[in-house]
DNA sequence: CTAATCAACTTGCTTTTTGCAAGTTCATAC
DNA sequence: GTATGAACTTGCAAAAAGCAAGTTGATTAG
C-alpha cells in the first residue's frame, strides 16, 4: 500500500517527473515496453535488472495510475493481460534518448551497451518516432 | 553508508544513469545548483521540497563520487564550502529540458510552474546552453 | 578573550520502502 | 482432474528515508 506519496507538490516540472518516475525502477519498465517491445508481467520479470515481483506489481499499478500505461486482457490469451504505453508514456521517449546519450558520453565501463548507444546518435529522430508511434523492434 | 549499491551493472545506458541520479533528491538537487544558482549547503537544504539534512549530505557525497560535481572550500569565507557542477553535472541540461517539456505538457495542476515551462519552450536552446556554460541565472 | 552564531555535517532512532521467498487464483493444457 | 503457467499477494527481514538533536570548526559580537 504506497498510497500516500508524501509530496507537497512543489509545483516544479521537475519534481513532478521525477513523482512518477522518479525511482530505480518504472523507467527500465518503460524501457522494455518502449524499445524491447515487452507488454506481459512475466516478460518484464525475467527483464536485464532483475525486478522483484512485488515491486513489478506496485510500479505497473502506479504507472497506470499516472495514466503512462494500460491494461488489458489479452485477446488471444484470456488469462494473460496486455500492457500497452501510453501517449503520455511514449512521450518520455525524448528523455529517454537523452538519458542514454548522456551515458553514452560518461559511462566507460566495458559492459557498456554502445551499440545501443551509437544506435540513438545515429538516427536520434528515428529512434524517438518508433517509440512514439508505438512501433515495435 | 550507503556503501553497497546492489548494482548488478547490466550495462544499459538507462541503468547507468538511474544507478546515478534515479532517486527522488538528486536531480532536484542538480536543478538547484543549474538552475537556481545554488552553491552552498545550507541553501539546498531549505530548498523548495525540503530535504532533510543527512540525505542531502549522502547524495552530495554520491554525486561528487560519479563525478557530477566538485566541493571546495569558499575563498571569500572559510568556513564555507562551495558545491559546482561539473561537465559532466551540467551535461544533464538536455535531460533536464526535457523533463520540464515533458512535465509541461502533462501536470495539470493548478501549482505547475508554466511561466518556467514556457522558458524552455520558448528558448530551449538558450536554457541549455547557460546550464551547460555554468552561467548563473 | 569569551560567548553566541553559523555552516556543514553526523548520530541515533523511528518509519517507510525494498527485496526475497513462498503462497494464491484462475484459466487453460494434458 | 491434475499439472502448468500467468499474474499477482502476503509475510518477513534488510535497507533506505525521514526527523530531531548533537558535533565541529570557523567567524562575529560584546
Amino acid at each position: 500500500m504506497t498510497r500516500k506519496k508524501q509530496s507537497y507538490d512543489s509545483g516544479c516540472p521537475i519534481a513532478y517527473g521525477l513523482s512518477i518516475f522518479g525511482d530505480q525502477w518504472s523507467l527500465l519498465i518503460i524501457r522494455d515496453m518502449a524499445i524491447k517491445g515487452v507488454r506481459t508481467y512475466s516478460d518484464l520479470l525475467t527483464g536485464w535488472e532483475g525486478i522483484s515481483t512485488n515491486i513489478l506489481a506496485q510500479r505497473l499499478k502506479h504507472l497506470e495510475e499516472c495514466g503512462l500505461l494500460t491494461k488489458e486482457r489479452d485477446p488471444d490469451n484470456w488469462r494473460s493481460f496486455v500492457y500497452e504505453l501510453t501517449p503520455k508514456g511514449r512521450d518520455l521517449a525524448p528523455l529517454i534518448a537523452e538519458m542514454v546519450l548522456w551515458s553514452g558520453k560518461y559511462n566507460t565501463s566495458k559492459h557498456a551497451m554502445s551499440d545501443a548507444v551509437d544506435k540513438v546518435r545515429g538516427d536520434r529522430k528515428q529512434f524517438e518516432d518508433r517509440i512514439m508511434k508505438g512501433e515495435l523492434p
